[in-house]
DNA sequence: ACCACAGTATGGTCAGACCATAGCGGACCA
DNA sequence: TGGTCCGCTATGGTCTGACCATACTGTGGT
């Protein structure tokens, strides 16, 4: 205790005040996707900091997905707000995965949790499917691995989309681009694709037939069908 | 066309080369959780680059909650390898719903997506309970609905905990962030929360009893009664 | 053995300069 | 009138070098 009853709870960096200016004036002037920032220099001024912190502010908001710089000159440079929190949520994703303290095997059960979910609600909805089927028709044109994941990964992405859960939707592409390699050994070492082809079918089948129970379960098995060694027991 | 068979797809910034060469330093190197980062100052001249470019890149890893950053001298000063993806979700989530990008259905849905498997993967796998009783009990001592929503979170956190994936945790507590306030309008609408009470009850006994779909239904239904609004038909 | 203090490595911040980019707008010419 | 060229300028991107605050390290004195 040093009995002046203050603690010194946490130093604010400048860069994070900024942050919190910024992110308040987004909130007072109802600024929304497509409008513009100040440019660093008159935010410096403004906010009576350098333009390094302006600048180490502006970074953590690209990071974040919710500005985009351009430079140049014109109504389309500077700082523009946009929202893009895939490639945040893949970032975040590939760099713990490469720390170690996530493992795929999380990843792979959260994708689960979340198609089922997806392929369950996109059904009730009675989604449209045009997407889906023209992903399948892809697959079917694949001539390698590595094709035939991207248009899987299209398929699956769809599929979140179909749900009508953006945030869903952000979590679905971010886990598949984080498990792009892994997916391509993974069809690599099935060598046939029939059955996942088959699997494809089913859940557009129930989808379409608006049948959520006959969708959840279809996207079941097609994940035991697709990575058979994590659903061993 | 420019014939030169170029095209300037897009310029790397140099913060972004950083960004790759750490990267690339840490899988090479094996670097986990605890080990250090060299100074901003040795990284530049390692990497040819300013000390500008190395921070904007270390406010990077910083907001995707990978590394932390100390000020000072000695083992724990200095950039640290961490593992911290909770906050980076908040913010992402926070600001996300502030661009009205996201709706508070979307997040509502996705809670409740999570939960449900949560609680089912806790019983399939009689996960410990001792932290949800814990919550359960703090509840029952909350004199405020601010005091109530917070020993609601921690039951809910820990639930997700008890599913034994991280990623799924660290994506509910984001939520739950995201949300607290939310939270506390709805319970202060509610008034009693003598039924809520009884839901938690109700997951608890069902997590014990080893029986996921009972731990689902009741996830479901707790949900229906916290946020009527949204579970309307 | 202990304590006080100078030394030093660290991130945090700032000021100012220069570069590359790309739209803007006027000058010039047909 | 119309179009084309070219300089102007606002923007972000980068670098340099300085200084500050912090917190450990080690040394020297007691």
């Amino acid at each position: 205790m040093d009995g002046t009853g203050w603690r010194p709870v946490k130093r604010t960096r400048t860069f994070e005040d900024v942050l919190a200016q910024i992110e308040r004036r987004i909130a007072e002037d109802g600024l929304t996707v497509g409008d513009r920032l100040p440019a660093e220099r008159q935010l410096a001024e403004q906010l009576g900091v350098s333009r390094s912190s302006v600048r180490e502010a502006m970074r953590v908001l690209e990071t974040l997905g919710v500005v985009s710089s351009q430079v140049g000159r014109g109504p389309d440079a500077g700082a523009v707000l946009t929202s893009r929190p895939d490639s945040a949520l893949t970032d975040l994703l590939r760099l713990h995965l490469g720390l170690a303290s996530l493992e795929m095997r999380e990843v792979i059960d959260t994708r689960h949790m979340i198609e089922q979910w997806a392929a369950a609600t996109a059904a009730s909805a009675r989604a449209d499917t045009a997407d889906l089927a023209a992903a399948l028709a892809g697959m079917d044109a694949a001539g390698s691995a590595e094709e035939f994941v991207e248009h899987d990964t299209a398929f699956h992405c769809a599929l979140a989309e179909a749900s009508g859960n953006r945030l869903i939707a952000a979590i679905m592409r971010s886990l598949r681009d984080s498990m792009r390699r892994y997916s391509v050994e993974a069809v690599q070492r099935l060598g046939d694709t029939s059955v996942l082809r088959a699997d494809h079918v089913r859940i557009l089948a129930a989808v379409d037939a608006g049948d959520p129970g006959a969708a959840a379960t279809a996207v079941s098995e097609h994940l035991a069908h697709a990575y058979p060694s994590l659903f061993g027991h």
